[in-house]
RNA sequence: GAAGCGAUAGCUCAGCUGGUAGAGCAGCACACUUUUAAUGUGCGGGCCCUGGGUUCGAAUCCCAGUCGCUUCACCA
């Protein structure tokens, strides 16, 4: 034992007991021999009743959750990836001669909770009606040293649940153990990148990676990670978005581009931030965002459904139906229906009247773009539950998208907000790139002024614009956000398998 | 970054105005060949987050810190 082995617990110290003493008996606790696995356990759960004589003959492994031992025969429960099903254990079966210590000693003493065990037998319905494997053959797959909580329901009812959230994060395996539902929300996590990966797939357009590692962050107003190269001794940044790279993709030539991008941004967090996420990203050639706006819908209707059945998700105490069409307001019309105040016309001095009417705290340094942008915060954007589109920004706020082809001032932007929240941000994309060029300068001046958010200059995606692209449709979908509606979790940490803890310690 | 709350057995938690550390599950031992939160009997198990302070005496009171959660602030 390594010395600084921190001191044992006791039942700790009883596994690396029952694991040495399965050894003297000259059994491997880690066996390299690959164990045949003909069902999972949800499979004969759910076809015995139908097919009895198919489950004549099965073998499972799993993890040993659970022991009722009867003296001569015991029931486990056994887990697997696909739920748990009880083992009937009777030691005459499984050690059928004059030697019964793989009973009496192995499976009733030396195998602990968690341990990994194979088992072949028959399918069968016990007395009471539970459909169970009658075990003939059980084998030691991978000794655990370590106790698991102890979780345990009866009629719905969890009893000891392991709810400590530090506890949780930290050891996610734990967590996967033995809070099913737990498993099941990653599920479905990856069900819906799968819905969105084939919906985009099958509309044609491509799936590419772009550097995470770039010598200019962009894309995004973020601080950004930073990180240096020994080779090239040079800084670069970890992305905070994929959208110029995306663009440059389309300037060279492709007509519809996405990725599923990790992203990462250096400021706080909550339970709506992590220092990275995912972001999907896609970017498609001779579209606008009207045109993005139906794309979308179409998407996320088709996503809900593919998750749900009939597109309605149950979020906390709202039921969000993502049947097309959502609804679709202005920038300017959700700000009247919210707070009866009409802003299209107001001057900086009147917006920041205005604000403090709404009681929505301003500083001297927000323009009219960001006060516009508090106010809809504050007195909008809480209340939209339903998928909601809102359109055309304020210029200020939005330096990659184009000018709105008939308001001043405005930009073809729309984001969309599901639950008081944002999960989408699209535009008709800036192709002009004077303009391109004009509104870097414009954020070069806010970095000078002290806006560490600002966005720096790039000037080889110019150059790239400056070959031409093409109109061009984008649209960047937060997929933790999307994923915590979708599976009804109040906190990104409950998307994430991992989610950035301080360090232990 | 600020405030509030929390940290006690493997897990979930109790522990009052300071006086030898508790329960359920899990563990160990014995019994039990269709149980299912199995049951019955008995037994172990603690750096009370860390460091200071007050006190005859601190899990408990005070101060500082660590980590977590929540609400803000910034952001997606």
């Amino acid at each position: 034992m390594s010395n600084h082995a921190p001191h044992l617990s006791e039942q700790e110290l009883v596994r690396r007991e029952n694991l040495r003493k399965i050894q003297e008996l000259g059994i491997d606790p880690y066996p390299a021999a690959a164990f045949n696995v003909s069902h999972h356990s949800q499979e004969v759960v759910d076809g015995f009743e139908d097919n009895p004589d198919a489950y004549a003959e099965v073998s499972l492994a799993g993890r040993m959750m659970a022991q009722r031992i009867m003296g001569k025969a015991a029931f486990m429960e056994l887990q697997d990836a696909a739920g748990r099903i009880q083992c009937y254990v009777a030691r005459d079966e499984i050690a059928p001669g004059e030697d019964k210590a793989l009973y009496n000693d192995v499976f009733k003493k030396y195998l602990d909770l968690g341990d990994w065990v194979g088992v072949r037998g028959h399918a069968f319905r016990t007395q009471t009606g539970q459909i169970s494997i009658h075990v003939k053959e059980l084998r030691l797959l991978s000794k655990a040293l370590r106790p698991l909580p102890v979780v345990k329901e009866k009629d719905g009812e969890v009893f000891d649940a392991f709810s400590d959230p530090e506890q949780r994060y930290r050891q996610r395996y734990v967590d996967l153990i033995v809070n099913p539902e737990v498993r099941e929300t990653f599920i479905k996590r990856a069900r819906m990148v799968t819905s969105m990966r084939d919906f985009l797939n099958g509309k044609g357009y491509l799936e590419v990676e772009t550097p995470v590692l770039q010598p200019l962050y962009g894309g995004a107003a973020a601080r950004p990670f930073k990180t240096h190269h020994n080779t090239l001794d040079q800084t670069l940044y970890l992305r905070i978005a994929d959208e110029l790279y995306l663009k440059r993709l389309i300037v060279g030539g492709y007509e519809g581009v996405f990725e599923f991008a990790k992203d990462f941004r250096n400021e706080g967090m909550s339970r709506f931030h992590n220092p990275e996420f995912t972001m999907m990203e896609l970017y498609v050639a001779y579209k606008d965002y009207r045109w993005m706006m139906d794309l979308v819908e179409e998407m996320l209707e088709g996503v809900a459904k593919a998750l749900t059945g009939d597109g309605v998700v149950t979020v906390g105490k709202n039921a969000i139906n993502f049947a097309r069409p959502w609804k679709r307001y202005t920038m300017y019309e959700a700000i009247r229906v919210f707070t009866d105040i009409d802003i299209s016309q107001m001057d900086e001095a009147q917006l920041r009247d205005t604000a403090r009417k709404l009681h929505v705290s301003t500083d001297p340094s927000m323009g009219r773009g960001k006060l516009i942008d508090e106010i809809f915060g504050e007195c909008v954007e809480p209340h939209l539950i339903q998928p909601t589109f809102i359109t055309d920004y304020p210029e200020e706020m939005s330096p990659l998208a184009k000018k709105h082809r008939d308001h001043p001032g405005l930009v073809e932007r729309f984001e969309v907000i599901c639950n008081g929240k944002e999960i989408a941000n699209a535009f008709s994309e800036l192709n002009d790139p004077i303009d391109q060029r004009q509104r870097f300068e414009a954020q070069l001046e806010l970095g000078k002024r002290g806006d560490d958010e600002a966005m720096v200059l790039d000037e080889d995606f110019l150059r790239a614009l400056e070959y031409g692209m093409p109109p061009t449709a984008g649209i960047g979908i937060g997929i933790d956000r999307l994923a915590m509606i979708m599976t009804n979790q109040p906190s990104i940490q409950d998307v994430l398998f991992f989610p950035q803890m301080k360090a232990e310690k």
